[in-house]
DNA sequence: CTGAAAGCGCTAACAT
DNA sequence: ATGTTAGCGCTTTCAG
C-alpha cells in the first residue's frame, strides 16, 4: 500500500477546539482563556495576546449552547411570529431584529404554525427562561402569546384588545382603530354615502381594531353601516370577497383591511366594469412597497411598522436590564397617504 | 409586621424544574425519567406513568440546550437567509420549514445583514456542527454560503453558478437561466425586435442566470442585445431604473428580474404615456400572489420556490441520515404565465 | 493576575 | 428494569 495517508490525514480535527483546547496549548489554564473572550477581569497583556493568537490559530468559536446552560449572560432573542411574508409581520420583524442586533443581542426566529398549541409553542424555546418576542397580529400569534409560560422574559407586538382598560405593560401596537376611523372619515368627507369594509381575519373573538374604528367613523356620521366583508391576507381574498358586490353601483367607498385586499378588490371592481376612481374609490391599509406603484396608485394608511418593532424590543430590553437599558424609542402614529385611487363619489359636487 | 408571606410566597419555584426534580419527587433516578422522556430503553409502564405524572405536576420542561450540549439527537435547522420581505427567500424558507416540521425537526432562522462577514456567520451557530440551510439568492446568502465552516452538514437553495462544471451536490436550484430565454423568446415570438431586462442585483461577479438566458436568446434569434438596466429588488426601484427610457417608442418589451421590478416599470411606462401591452409589453419573474392582480394583469415566469425548500431540505435530511432520510422530492421547472401585461409588438402583424 | 473546583441540565455508556 | 458514572463546553464561585 503506498503511503498517501500523510496528505489525507493532515491532523483534521475530528471535532471543533474547544476552550480546553485553547488552554492547553497555550500553556494557561481554561478559566484563563474565558476571561480573554469575555474581556472580564483583568489578564496580563502578554497571556490575552498569546491566548488570542492561539484562538485564532485553531479557529476556536465559543459555543453558545455551552455558555447560555452554564448561565452566561443572555444576549439572546427568540422572535415567535407567522407568516414572514405579510407585510406586517415582516417589517415589524425587520424593526426587531435591527434593534436587537444594535443592542449586541443574537436573534432567532421561529415561525409559528397555524395549528400550534400550546405544548408547541414551550417546545420552541431552547430553554426555559429565554427571552422571547411575539408578534401578534394573528390567531396563531395571539394563542402563541396566551400560552407562553409566565415566566419567561418577553414583550409583544400585539393589535390592541378592545376596551383592555389596563394594557399589558410589555405589549406595544399602532392605533389602528383611529386610523381606520380617519380613513373612513376621510372617504365621507369626499361625498361617499357610506364605506365598506374589507376585513383581515381577527386575532381576536371580538371585533377587530379596524372594523371597529370604521364602525365607529360611520355610526358618528350617523351613516349605513353594512355587514363587513370577510377577507383573508391575500389579493385572491380581496378579490372573492368583493366580486358579490363589486358590480352594485351604490358601493362607492371601499375601505380594505391590507393593501393585498384592496389589490383584489381593485381587480374585482374593474372585472365588474367599474372604474376606479372614478365609480369606485378603494382604500387600503400597511402602505406597503407596490402600494404607491400600483394602477391606480393606492390610498392607504401608513403604519410603521419598523418603528414599533424596534420600540417592543426596547421594552424587552428595559425588561431584561432596567439599569442600563436605553428608554423605548417612539414610533410614528399611524398616517393617511392620499393617492389615486380615492376621488370624490360620482355625481357629487365635490 | 403582619403575616403575609404564606401568600405570595405560594411556593413559587424560582427556577423552572429540571430533571432531576422530576426525578426526585418522582422517586426514581434521573436517568429513568430521561428514559421516560425519550422512549429510549424499557421502563415499567407503572413507573413511567408515576414519572409522567410528576412531570405534568411539575410543569417540567427539556431544556434543549442541554440535550443538544450532551450530544442528543440533532433534529434542529437553522436556515440563514436574508430579508424574508422577498417574495423568493419568503416561499423557499416556507417550503424548508413545512418539510423541516414534517420530518421532526425544529427549525429556526437567523437573518443576514448586508454587511456580515465571515466571522459573524460563524456567530450564528449555537454550536459546531449545526445543521443549516443556506438560501443565498443574493450577496448576502452567497457570502454566508462560502464563510460556513466546512465541517457543518448544510445544504443550500442557490441561484447556479454558471459555468459550474461539478455543481454541489448539496445544492439545489431552478433553471433561471432557461427560463429567462423562454420568457424571452417569447416575447420575440411576438414580434418584437428586442427584448430589454431589468436586473435584480446579481449574487455572483458573473453575469446572473437569468440576465444570460436573457442574452442567450437575444443572440440566438440574432437580435440587438441592449445594455441590460440595473434595478434592485423593490417596485421603487424598477420604476428609477426603467425611466430614462420609458418614453422611448423603440422600446417595445421589458423583461424583469422579479414581479416588484415588473411594477415599478409598469408605473414608469405609463407616467410616460405608454399604453401596456398596447405599446409596451412587460413580463416579469417570480409570479408572485399579487401579480395575477395587477392591472394589466402580469405575465410572469412561475418559479416552485416552495417546492426547492422542501427538496433543499430533503438534500440536507439525506445528509444527515442516509439511511432512513426519504427520497429528495422533486420539484417544478420555471413555467411561463401569459397574462395581460404582454402583447404583440405594436404595428406588428401578429 | 491566575488557577482549581463546582455545576448548568441533559444523554450515553456502563453498571446492577 | 433501574441506578451510577462520566462527560458535553462553558461560566460562575472561590482560592491562591
Amino acid at each position: 500500500m503506498e503511503v498517501t495517508g500523510h496528505i489525507s490525514g493532515e491532523d483534521v480535527p475530528r471535532r471543533s477546539a474547544s476552550i480546553w483546547d485553547v488552554a492547553r496549548v497555550a500553556g494557561v489554564s481554561q478559566q484563563t482563556v474565558s476571561r480573554v473572550i469575555n474581556g472580564k477581569g483583568r489578564v496580563s497583556a502578554e497571556t490575552r495576546a498569546k491566548v488570542l493568537r492561539v484562538i485564532e490559530e485553531l479557529g476556536y468559536r465559543p459555543n453558545k449552547l455551552a455558555r447560555m446552560l452554564a448561565g452566561g449572560p443572555v444576549r439572546s432573542v427568540t422572535v415567535l411570529t407567522s407568516d414572514t411574508s405579510l407585510y406586517g409581520a415582516a417589517a415589524t420583524l425587520r424593526g426587531m431584529e435591527e434593534a436587537a442586533r444594535t443592542a449586541g443581542f443574537s436573534v432567532g426566529i421561529s415561525v409559528l404554525e397555524p395549528g400550534s398549541g400550546q405544548r408547541d409553542v414551550a417546545e420552541r424555546l431552547n430553554r426555559p427562561g429565554e427571552a422571547v418576542m411575539v408578534i401578534a397580529y394573528d390567531d396563531a400569534g395571539v394563542r402563541a402569546l396566551a400560552s407562553l409560560p409566565p415566566d419567561v422574559p418577553m414583550a409583544a407586538a400585539v393589535e390592541r384588545r378592545p376596551g383592555a382598560e389596563a394594557p399589558d405593560p410589555w405589549q406595544v401596537w399602532l392605533d389602528d382603530r383611529a386610523a381606520a376611523a380617519h380613513a373612513t372619515r376621510y372617504l365621507l368627507s369626499l361625498g361617499h354615502r357610506t364605506v365598506h369594509y374589507v376585513a383581515i381575519p381577527s386575532s381576536t373573538s371580538d371585533l377587530p381594531q379596524r372594523t371597529q374604528g370604521w364602525a365607529d367613523a360611520l355610526r358618528a356620521a350617523g351613516r349605513p353601516l353594512p355587514e363587513p366583508l370577510h377577507g383573508g391576507w391575500s389579493p385572491r381574498s380581496g378579490y372573492l370577497a368583493v366580486r358579490p358586490l363589486a358590480a352594485d353601483p351604490s358601493v362607492t367607498a371601499i375601505l380594505c383591511g391590507n393593501d393585498d385586499l384592496a389589490l383584489g378588490v381593485m381587480r374585482a371592481a374593474r372585472e365588474a366594469g367599474r372604474h376606479i376612481p372614478g365609480d369606485l374609490s378603494v382604500v387600503g391599509f400597511d402602505d406597503s412597497p407596490p402600494a404607491a406603484y400600483l394602477n391606480p396608485s393606492l390610498t392607504t394608511v401608513r403604519l410603521d411598522f419598523e418603528g414599533l418593532g424596534r420600540a417592543c424590543f426596547g421594552l424587552l430590553h428595559r425588561r431584561l436590564d432596567p439599569q442600563n437599558a436605553p428608554a423605548v424609542p417612539a414610533w410614528s402614529e399611524p398616517e393617511l397617504i392620499v393617492r389615486e385611487s380615492s376621488a370624490p363619489a360620482p355625481g357629487s359636487t365635490f
